[in-house]
DNA sequence: ACTGTCGTGGGTAACGTTGCCCAAATGTTT
DNA sequence: AAACATTTGGGCAACGTTACCCACGACAGT
């Protein structure tokens, strides 16, 4: 029978006793801090295999560091940010840093919420995923704790950026389309509620881009737009809105793979077929893309590039709380798959 | 420009100048802790908004709790974890604890980290999913932190675990494919790598459920499994193999969704069609399995209600770590979908 | 009046670690 | 040989919170 043992953790003191130097001594081999031997940390490293030693985070970030980083990711059920996270452990490697997920930030209240906490736990830094928070507030977190912002068009001279080009994105989806011969191209946005950073969400940055490719392409009068939300219920209802229009388009760009795959959903049930009847193009390239079943053209993001990027700017803002703010710019690019094709013949 | 502001945090000290308490008091409220006045706590209540307050974790878990809880999931990017972690917040409502994600532990010894590096964190109390540690491992974590494992088949006396009848859902899918007529049944399993807890894995039991149900309809004649692993990958190179025996099988079940997505792949690749040809079933009942292009028949796992157990069980465990433990199970159901239909007729 | 109980509030010593500073030993330059 | 710089190690006081214990007054039952 278990008996539930008093289990006293082993602290930096019965390592420095076992090792016969000061807890001092100790913390500085643990830190890789200035003013440590080879002998001694020798001496130290084997105590701490000795007795199976682990600092304690909580001890730490009460005065240092927590070795603790965060990550909010807006929404776990989208395939797309697992790859961003692949990404952030990648560029972590063998550092001592461990990433923490917090989830469920769904509006500008919970993703508050959830930054505090994290706040709370004296965490060494973290990487807000697309979040919907106001400018300001953005520039006051990060002036508390090292940030680094995924995904916002924003420039800040305290918190670094990584995005994509989102413009160029919505571009190569519409020149691909019109390539192919489409002129009546429709677009599924998601529409953000907080009027505080609306020009900065990539979700208007990819409608923008769509209007702008649209315009260069001498088709402003097919721009047509339906407003819902990056979800497979968004993809639906706007599919079905913009196949009751009087002229049918023959082709739907959503914003992203998400909605793209409520858009099938809408087609299928009209009646139609992809890509005979109507071209349907996504955005992020997640892995239901890939499935041979669906096999959607999408626009790849490179994620795992986004969270290496950003892992490792805000591993240099750690190091440097001064030095000057960065905006990495990502390329994205093309794949086409099977739902895109020249429109039908009249 | 936004200089760096010292910006000193406010402590539970400032608390109790401003509200004329004493720092224990405050602690107290905080607590909800014995021996509070209604006066003192609303005193405390205006003190904490009036500063902003917010308790700090790293010091709480140095003395006390630190209300974080943490998750431990196998592979964010397998859709069926969100659902579960839905249940777990749902299940904590608006009490303080918040929940931490930890990602990434591809194998025994990645897990061993993650647990350990939440341990380190000083959290509250865990929960597994589908750990591949030996069950004395388990135990002896379950020794040094409240813990609940989700989906292993174990039996404790001081952890609590929260799994489905995977013996029942399998027989779910060959009942339901023997009453279409199906005889020819195939299975794609998951071939656990650690030997110390292979009766334990859900994956395991899955397959045994399999074999039974078989055996159940007088069919161990066509028992056939292909040892592979829960991935598109594993599912694909599966379902090729099982392609290439002499008498083909009329029905593929994966063990799970993801497998079965790449069985589709496979099957498509063959020149077959589904389920004209072949019928194939899948297993966790992903967003995957909904879409209309898929909409594959698989099992349901009730995942929400997984995670709200879980939470649930973990919480009464947190609060009393001597109470006896429980093990909760699950019933699954089928959602019969458009990839499962009659044989075709020879 | 004397004891015991209850409700209320506070004082204090941890918890485990690191930042800051200082001391001794050793090396290097004048 | 003296003065100075560098390397190596340690002492000590925080950091912000809670667990434990004790004091005080009010009130009830002898």
């Amino acid at each position: 029978m278990a008996r539930p043992t008093p289990q006293r953790r082993v602290t930096i003191i019965d390592v420095a006793r076992h090792a016969e130097v000061s807890t001092t001594a100790v913390s500085k081999v643990l830190r890789n801090a200035y003013g440590t031997s080879p002998a001694m940390r020798e001496k130290v490293h084997r105590a701490i295999a000795d007795l199976g030693y682990r600092p304690s985070a909580a001890a730490r970030g009460l005065r240092g560091q927590t070795y603790t980083l965060g990550v909010m990711v807006p929404d776990i059920a989208n395939p797309f940010f697992p790859e961003i996270l692949n990404g952030v452990t990648a560029s972590l490697g063998n550092t001592d840093y461990q990433v923490l997920l917090a989830p469920g930030c769904a509006g500008e209240h919970a993703e508050a919420r959830t930054i505090e906490s994290m706040i709370d736990r004296s965490m060494d830094g973290i990487i807000l995923i697309a979040p919907v928070s106001p400018r300001a507030h953005l520039e006051h977190i990060a002036g508390i704790i090292p940030t680094v912002i995924v995904g916002r068009h924003a420039r800040s001279t305290i918190f670094d950026t990584v995005a994509d080009d989102d413009i160029a994105g919505a571009a190569l989806v519409v020149d691909h389309l019109v390539g192919l011969g489409h002129r009546r191209i429709a677009h599924i946005e998601h529409l953000e509620t907080e009027p505080s950073c609306i020009e900065e969400m990539p979700n208007m940055i990819r409608a923008e881009g769509y209007r702008l490719a649209m315009r260069g392409h001498g088709l402003d009068a097919e721009i047509d737009i339906a407003s819902k939300t990056y979800t497979r219920e968004g993809g639906y209802t706007g599919a079905r809105e913009l196949l009751n229009r009087k002229r049918l388009p023959t082709a739907i760009f959503a914003g992203a793979d998400i909605a793209a795959m409520g858009v099938l959903d809408a087609v299928a049930e009209a009646g139609l077929s992809v890509p005979g009847d109507i071209s349907v193009a996504g955005y992020d390239n997640t892995t239901f893309a890939a499935f041979s079943q669906v096999s959607l053209t999408s626009v790849d993001q490179a994620g795992w590039q986004i969270g290496a990027d950003a892992a490792r700017l805000l591993l240099e803002r750690i190091a440097d709380r001064t030095r000057r703010s960065a905006q990495v710019k990502l390329s994205p690019t093309l794949v086409v798959r099977n739902t895109t094709a020249p429109p039908p013949a009249r």
